[in-house]
DNA sequence: GCTTGTACGCTAGTATACAAGTTCGTTGAC
DNA sequence: GTCAACGAACTTGTATACTAGCGTACAAGC
């Protein structure tokens, strides 16, 4: 077992297990399938177990591990289905709160919206996905705080880690940064123009583009996914 | 505190803690702001703190209760804004799959939505309202069943949670009771008659009466409510 | 060679002991 | 009488020991 986690320097607080788990099975650094040891993770972060477990736990409810009683902890597999479902319910919910954002946009909230797209141009032009995407999410998420619904985004950043955990599986182009940010400056255009069926129809195609990039990626790398409607008996 | 839960009788099983305490908070047998003990909960249920700190660690996050490291751990108040995102999300979810359900009703799942209707009209009948609602969560969680997203039930089932735990504040009457039951015949009926924009015209009049009579129940029981846009800092 | 019984090592689940911190009552000095 | 300081009793957080069950490797028997 690999496990490149830091786990040195300063002693680990208390969601640090979590944090870094779940970023390093977000980012793909743990494969799907592969087993933890609860003892082991321990040892590593310089904790007891007690604490390991919380974490344990936490990513098994978020269905990132799992957990079977008296044999052993495994990164779970992405589930085709559980990532239409969440594409499902983000569409759902991004496509109803940019109707709202659009109706309620002010001038101010709209310059906020102006820079984040200038952050993206930036990104893009630099080539720097990571950079990118961070805006992306800032983006996103004001847009949602526009709709007046800010605690949704909450629930769109559950649902969407288990989009994001397949999109990690492969590496974006420059090419594929650039019709992201074309369809941004659509939705964000069609927001400030208050016209809230363009500016659905405009983030409907995005998110639809951007499921249709997983669905491709997830074609390539089949080792790490289980279709299977498996009752996940937690 | 009085906490009348069953702890008697066969051991507790591994989530017994969690799914009684829940059920405790959601009925309003433990009140919001009430303040519980892990120890004291581990010597009702007849078990160590550690399954009992297992599920107080889920509760909490699942927003039922907030823990405060060295003090002590209490039932959440409810805070009217995430009633309200629960609600928003609940319809927008509901609203969409009431949609998909009404395109893709074939005749056997049309009787099965007949057999809920007849189910909570015998409930109306006796004036059962714990008969009723599962009837009622049986029909919704079979109509986004049949609009093909199976698994979007739990996440409603979660948002819902914060709904019921409101409406739980106060008994039904016979005359409410029966209200639900025609707004429910209407959703059925429209869904049968594959009329997709009628159908979520009524889930959308149906979850809204729903929602108003949770707003005149958080009226009365304003002790229990905390609309402060508190940080969780979880 | 194949099957089956068995022992060992691993796992997570649980119990318990200890540590760190907060709250609140009490007691002493002023 | 007032107030401050101390301490007892409580809380959750953490560490560790033990339990029960599963998987595997290995050896014995067919």
């Amino acid at each position: 077992m690999p496990l490149p986690l830091s786990a040195t320097a300063r002693g680990p607080r208390q969601h640090d297990v979590y944090d870094t788990l779940r970023h390093a099975i977000l980012n793909g650094d743990l494969r799907p399938g592969e087993g933890l040891s609860e003892t082991k993770l321990a040892a590593q972060f310089g904790v007891s177990r007690t604490p390991v477990r919380d974490a344990v736990r936490r990513l098994s409810d978020d269905g990132f591990l799992r957990v079977i009683p008296q044999v052993g902890t495994f990164v779970a597999p992405i589930q085709l289905t559980a990532v239409a479902d969440s594409q499902f319910v983000r569409e759902t919910l991004e496509c109803r709160t940019i109707r709202l954002a659009a109706e309620r946009l002010d001038p101010t909230q709209a310059d906020a919206l102006d820079r984040h797209l200038a952050a993206q141009e930036r990104a893009v032009a630099a080539n720097d996905a990571t950079a990118f995407f961070t805006a992306d999410e800032a983006m996103h998420a004001d847009l949602i705080r526009i709709a007046g619904r800010p605690a949704v985004w909450n629930l769109i950043l559950d649902v969407k880690a288990q989009l994001d955990r397949v999109r990690c599986l492969s590496l974006e182009s420059a090419d594929w940064l650039a019709m992201i940010f074309d369809q941004h400056r659509v939705i964000i255009e069609r927001t400030r123009a208050r016209d809230p069926d363009g500016a659905e129809a405009a983030m409907r195609a995005h998110l639809r583009s951007v499921f249709d990039a997983i669905d491709r990626i997830a074609a390539t790398n089949q080792e790490y996914f289980e279709d299977s409607p498996t009752d996940p008996a937690r």
